[in-house]
RNA sequence: GCGCCCGUAGCUCAGCUGGAUAGAGCGUUGGUUUCCGGUACCAAAGGUCGUAGGUUCGAAUCCUAUCGGGCGCACCA
């Protein structure tokens, strides 16, 4: 309906002034219509006219061309045309589906990018999060969709990790890992990432050895050993790690199809850039390999150091050569930290020296840090950094608190709805009380009101009546629902899941408006207004699964 | 020093491809009960949109400067 108004009124300029331009229709406040445009504001100036006098000439021929569609049309203010639907038009807008504006495309999607070896923090789940609504936007709109993380399966981290696990170990045994019960494996892991750090830092010899380890494993992965003993206790506790991760991934309904570990795209990355190095894209500079980012604004960044080693940039390089060697993608959605914004921009600018079209391709967006309200601090020295486990464990006892019953989906709908109804960008600082909450923001709300909607439908049987002749507190509620696909449309193409989490808001308060004025069952109007409320729970349920929450029947 | 991000009501945040009186939730104050899940609805108070310039018919939104906070700037990831 939208599309076919902007259409109309594109056509209108057309006829009347002879001048192309694309029309943005908008929503603006209910009280002037459906939609809006400020084209006679835009053309004034072109065309030196007065705007009202423009708008009311668009206005005169746009009723000509779409006069059934339309109520009316108002010129208002200093010159912008009110579109108000007819109940008609209206009611097939509400019927309308977002379109499916990326059948056949290909996109990878990757985030979270947990490091085995360590715990998941918070911040990986804040990705996971924000990352799988994104991923279902870009699948809703026809794409096929590939959910890939990548992380650092070599490292000091590693090092530090494995040190620990020889000293629990009593040496170099792998057998003694069958003495770890499996439902412990993570927190012991955990525990020896935490007891290598503060030794690295605060023992010197248990830091040379760690140094020592590292260069192991890199050994390990570059001669592909599994047989030596550390070898076997590096690829066991690395698949610890991965079971790990796919276990809590499961936990908070979300899968991931493949993980790069950083030892997989090294080679390619590293071989990449040598090759690059000849054709003059990088250059030597103090023993290593560089690429100057000054001529692009950019920072000048080490891809190989002076010991021939690929360092984090030409990974990156690698894993986008090998992401498009496995998917030939349209798209590639990064999701990584703010810290790496600048940096990630000078590994694309020289990614797009030799392959520009996979750079054209890729969108690389970023996040703020998770916070707790208040404020702790947290020493990651001591391991007590904020774990992906904790925010959950804080969202369960605030629900505890309030309700007396924990519920997980509950839990879930609220830190999931906590982390995406603000825009990806800044800090965000979690308050598991409020998240929790049925009343206000929050994804409780939104899945009791899809609750209560769906209890007052299964208390009567909905027929396939048809709406018409609307009454006002039922023309809003359809004027609302009639969003929802332009909404879709935006945050999918600005990659902002942030505002659906608005409109689904804006729903519930519009139909509980609607609710509190208009009986349903037992009134004259109850078959239209099923109807009503049957598209209202549907739309709930469609906005909430589309960012990873449930919408529960009862709850 | 250079660069990036952020600064909107007491708090947490929308609004930022420039437009009609700057919105919501929480909190505060006061209402509503013919109540189909009142875990709701209505209303009030509360804002120099960090500050100062500029562009524009029109700026929270664009540009410049400045203040405050966060982050990044060569062989870590």
């Amino acid at each position: 309906m939208k599309q076919e108004l902007e259409r109309a009124v594109a056509s209108s300029v057309k006829d009347l002034f002879d001048i192309k331009m694309a029309i943005e229709l908008t929503r603006p406040d209910e009280q002037f219509g459906d939609y809006a445009t400020n084209v006679a504001l835009q053309l004034a100036k072109q065309i030196g006219q007065n705007p009202r006098q423009i708008a009311e000439a668009i206005r005169t021929h746009l009723l000509s061309l779409q006069g059934e569609a339309l109520q009316k049309i108002e010129v208002a203010g200093p010159g912008f045309l009110n579109l108000t639907l007819s109940d008609r038009a209206l009611i097939m807008a509400a019927s309308e589906q977002a379109p499916k504006s990326l059948v056949g495309k290909v996109v990878v999607a990757e985030y979270s990018d947990p490091n085995p070896f360590k715990v998941l923090h918070a911040g990986h789940l804040y990705t996971s999060v924000v990352g799988d609504a994104i991923a279902n936007l870009l699948q809703n709109a026809g794409a096929t969709v590939h959910r890939v993380n990548f992380g650092g399966d070599v490292g000091l981290h590693v090092g530090k990790t494995i040190w620990a696990i020889l000293n629990d170990l009593g040496g170099e045994i792998p057998d003694k890992l069958a003495d770890i019960p499996e439902s412990e494996r993570s927190e012991w892991m955990a525990k020896c990432y935490v007891a290598g750090t503060n030794a690295y830092e605060d023992d010197e010899t248990a830091k040379i050895k760690i140094i020592e380890l590292n260069k192991q494993i890199y050994q390990i992965n570059n001669e592909a050993d599994h047989d030596s003993p550390l070898a076997q206790i590096y690829w066991t506790c690395r698949q610890w790690s991965y079971d790990y991760f796919d276990a809590f991934y499961a936990r908070i309904g979300t899968k991931f199809e493949k993980y790069y570990p950083e030892s997989s795209v090294a080679g390619l990355g590293l071989k990449t850039v040598q090759e690059q190095l000849e054709k003059g894209v990088f250059e030597r500079s103090d023993g290593a390999v560089v690429f100057k980012g000054e001529p692009y604004s950019l920072h000048t960044r080490v891809f190989i150091n002076h010991e021939g080693i690929p360092t984090y940039e030409s990974k990156d390089v690698g894993l986008i050569m090998q992401k498009w060697v496995d998917y030939h993608f349209d798209r590639s959605v990064v999701i990584t930290g703010n810290e790496q914004k600048q940096y990630m921009a000078v590994v694309l600018k020289a990614v797009e020296q030799f392959e520009p079209k996979l750079v054209a391709a890729t969108s690389h967006l970023t996040h703020g840090l998770v916070k707790l309200v208040g404020g702790v601090k947290m020493s990651s020295r001591k391991g007590n950094i904020l774990r992906a486990v904790d925010v959950l464990d804080a969202a369960a006892s605030a629900d505890q608190e309030l309700t007396g019953h924990g519920s997980e989906s509950t839990v879930l709908g609220a830190v999931k709805y906590a982390f995406l109804r603000v825009r990806m960008g800044g800090d965000i600082i979690y308050d598991p009380t409020e998240s929790v909450s049925l009343e206000g923001n929050s994804g409780p709300y939104l899945q009791y009101a899809h609750a209560r909607a769906r209890s007052i439908l299964a208390k009567a049987k909905v027929e396939g009546v048809e709406i018409k002749d609307l009454q006002p507190g039922e023309r809003s509620l359809l004027r609302k629902i009639s969003e929802f696909p332009e909404v879709i449309q935006q945050a999918t193409t600005d990659l902002m899941p942030h505002y659906i989490c608005t409109y689904l808001y804006e729903l519930a308060q519009t139909f509980n408006r609607f609710y509190e004025n208009n009986r349903v069952i037992g009134d004259d109007r109850e078959p239209t207004r099923l109807n009503l409320v049957g598209k209202y729970a549907m739309t709930l349920k469609n906005g909430l699964n589309l960012l990873g929450i449930v919408a529960p029947e009862r709850m």
